[in-house]
Parts: structure tokens; C-alpha cells; sequence
DNA sequence: ACCTGTTATAGTCAAGGTGACTACAACATC
DNA sequence: GATGTTGTAGTCACCTTGACTATAACAGGT
């Protein structure tokens, strides 16, 4: 810290790319904004800290009031910071993005200042040159997703994040659909179960068997989540 | 983002972690408090946001400013942002954190409002339980370092930022001597060559020797940085 | 010049993981 | 009970790693 004098005034807001997989797909979770600026546009929900919390807990709050859940089920951690001067036309606001991600969850319920909620499959909006009817989002939220997408797509080679994609219990190729999802196309099923199967701690098994699926097939092994946090080395992405 | 209403003031800074390697061990720039609070404590080098300046411009100034060169001639890439409410007693400030590198740097001159400004051996300062004659980093820049040096420690693994921390051109062994500091024990010396020079583009040949080292021996052949930036399969750590 | 200690460079080999397969078992539905 | 579909197990060539050994190149002193 160099000076304590004249310091420009700040807003520290959290933004959240809060992800689950629809349809075996990935999504985000969009907000309508219902005031300026970008009235109308679709932006990642967020708000500004409050007096006494840090980032993190700014999040989790914020989570629970978009998802309109209790106890939000899934996984959350700091992405980056964005504070380009110009980033919101209003004032100079600091943004600490996160990323979370749960098992798929309920449609959302528009907040209080949003007109409107719903979940967006990620790759319709990122790669999204050509003329599906998709929105531009609201301020460097474009970026953000684009580098919190990164980040997932990284996380899941070297740890075993991706059974926070998924409901307890949860089968095999459940998993997998999960990899599928995220990388744009699923890995070999064989080296797949061996990767997951023979890292300690990845899953364990339980003595059930899963639904019958409308497609028919055997029955899977259900499993849960292990104890361990990373994988090595890691599973390879294409 | 959810009310433009109300919302407390903050003040938003850069500190930064400068890591360099000296004597064969991974240093740290800290600087000497000159004002309250924490005045004489060591801290991390920093300073405030300025109008129309993002965070990365910020840490790119006081590093200017810290190191008093002209052009810092290393790597700088955002770490995380730190808002604990408490973690300055004076105001609400949220930090957001760097982690910088760069070949063996002089000695640093105090700034402005700084009373001293040193390099430190990070392990001293880390797992300085005994009685080594090391400070308590001010605010919460313990922390920080501890995090940073993990950073660094783990992008050494799948990067190529370790010939940041070399002066081009450089040896292969003076390249190792920086894994033997971040990583605390030097990799195996010839699957250290075969992995280095297997990576495409991870450093480019000359055809030169370096300089005649005061322990003799074969004058190692000299090389320079390549495009590469990442490592796949990694380095092994361990 | 020659020896000597030191360091760089090259090469070897078993063990383990990966990528790309094939074969078989279990289940739902018709 | 036949059929299509899906889960599970196993195979094999290839590559990388980890741990070594051998050799080449150099500096300094006698």
C-alpha cells in the first residue's frame, strides 16, 4: 500500500457463472436485467458486497437469492477479478468473478430486480456467430463466461470436480455424459472407467444398481462421490 | 447485479508478490512500513487503484515504482482478490493480489513512502517456526505469499514460465536451478534434459557455451526462451 | 602436458499409463 | 425368446517416466 490519501471511491460487486449440465449440455444461468444499464439485456447475476462480508460470502448469498434455494447443493470458487475502468457506464465498479456448479437444478426464479430467469446452453452463446437466437450479455459478462468456462474445462482433467455435476447417487455413464458436456465430446468409455475406477478416492461403489433407462441396456452401478480432490495425472481432453 | 442503492465505500488495491531467484533459493520483495498500520512491519509492495487505471495496469506501475526499473523485464498474472472486512484496520480494502517474476533483479531501493525494501528467501519467511530472524508479514500477506508461492510452484509443472526466472541466454543448468528453488529439490538431471528439449519450442539452441563456471567442468551450451508456454504431459514434481 | 575433479551430454532399461480396440454380460422391449 | 442397447472386463502396441550408467568436455594445478 503506498498512499492513504485521495482515493478514487469504488463498488465492489461478485459476479457468478453459476453452470449445471440440461439435457447433456452446459449451461450458465442468465438474468433478464430490469434497469439501466442494459435494461433488458442478459447479464450473470451478481451483486455488490455488503458491509460485512468478504467475496465469498457475497457469492453464496447471492446463490441462494437467484437459485431460491436454501443450501445451495454444488461448488463455488473465485475466478478473477475484472475492474477495467470503462466496464460499467455508471460508475467504477470492481467485479470479483466466480464460478460455481451443481447437479442439475430447478428453473430459476426471477429476482427481485430481474425481469427474468433462465438457464442458456453455453456453447449456443459463446460460439453463437451464426443466427441462433442468442443474446449478447451485458457488460465484459462475455468474457467472463468465456473464461469461466475455461476454467471448468481445465478443472475437469486434473480433478474430480466434475461429480459435483451430478446427483448422489449417480452412475458411470453419468459421469461421462458430464465430460461430454464440458469438452464438446465424451472420452472413451473404457479408458474412461479405468481412469475413474483406479484413482483412489475418486468414487466409491455402492452395492445398487440405477434406473432402467428408456434407451433399455443393463443397469448401472450407482456410485458416490470419494474423498480425493485431483487427479494424476490428469484425465486427457481430446 | 442487483440495487445501485446504498452501497459502502471501498477502496480497491494491488499488492504484489515479486519473486526472483537469488543464491539459489526463491526470494521475495517486501517493503518496510513507514506509516500506520503495521508501521515497521514488512509487507508486501502495493498501492491503490487510480482512476482510470485497471488492476493489472496498477501492478505493472508499482512494480515500476517498487523496483525502480524502467521496464520490469518479467511475468505478471493476477493471483486472487483478498476482502476479509477486517483485514485492514483502517478501512474497507479489497486487495487484488499478483504474482510477479523475473530474472535476478538488484537490490531494491525504498519508495516513497516506504521505510526499507529488501529480497527475502520465501522459505525462511514460510516455514520459519524456529528461530530464524524473520518477520510476520503485516495484513494478511502471509497468506498471500503462501498462496503465491503455490502458484508458482504449480505453473512450473504444465509451463514454461521457469525461463522467466533466467536472463537470456541461459544454461540447462541454470534453468534446473530454478526448479531445484521453487520446488525445494533439483529434478533428475538428464529426465530434466530429456523433458526440456523434447518440448517443442520450450527453449531454442544457440551455438554458443556459456562462461567458464568457478567449479569447472563442461561449459554448458546456451539457449533462449521458445514460443512454447505449456508442458503436456507436466513436469513431474515430486 | 598430464592428471584430476567437476560438469555437461548421451544412452539404456524396466515399469507404468495411455489410446484404441474386442469380447462378453446384463437388461428392456417387442 | 429373439433383438437391440448399454454396461463391464480385458487385450495389446506405444509412449513416457524414473532411475541409472557411460562418456565427452572443460578448468586448475602440478
Amino acid at each position: 500500500m503506498t498512499s492513504t490519501s485521495e482515493h478514487p471511491p469504488f463498488a465492489v460487486a461478485v459476479d457468478l457463472a453459476v453452470f449445471t449440465i440440461r439435457d447433456g449440455a452446459l449451461a450458465v444461468l442468465l438474468v433478464e436485467r430490469g434497469e439501466e444499464p442494459f435494461r433488458g439485456s442478459w447479464a450473470l447475476p451478481g451483486g455488490f458486497l455488503e458491509a460485512e462480508e468478504d467475496a465469498e460470502q457475497a457469492a453464496w448469498r447471492e446463490l441462494r437469492e437467484e437459485t431460491g434455494m436454501e443450501r445451495f447443493p454444488g461448488h463455488l470458487e473465485q475466478l478473477r477479478t475484472y475492474s477495467a475502468p470503462d466496464r460499467d457506464p455508471r460508475m467504477r465498479v470492481v467485479s470479483v468473478a466466480h464460478v460455481a456448479l451443481a447437479p442439475d437444478l430447478p428453473e430459476p426464479q426471477a429476482g427481485t430486480d430481474a425481469a427474468d430467469a433462465r438457464w442458456w446452453v453455453v456453447d449456443d452463446l459463446l460460439e453463437a456467430a451464426d443466427g441462433t437466437d442468442t443474446p449478447t450479455l451485458a457488460f465484459d459478462h462475455g468474457q467472463i463466461l468465456l473464461d469461466a468456462r475455461e476454467r471448468v474445462r481445465a478443472k475437469l482433467e486434473y480433478t474430480t470436480l466434475a461429480t459435483e455435476f451430478v446427483a448422489e447417487p449417480f452412475t458411470l455413464p453419468e459421469l461421462r455424459r458430464v465430460y461430454a458436456a464440458v469438452w464438446g465430446a465424451p472420452p472413451d468409455l473404457g479408458n474412461f472407467r479405468r481412469k475413474v475406477l483406479g484413482t483412489d478416492g475418486f468414487v466409491v461403489p455402492t452395492d445398487v444398481r440405477g434406473e432402467a433407462t428408456e434407451a433399455g441396456g443393463r443397469r448401472a452401478l450407482l456410485y458416490r462421490r470419494g474423498p480425493a480432490t485431483v487427479v494424476t495425472p490428469p484425465m486427457a481432453r481430446g
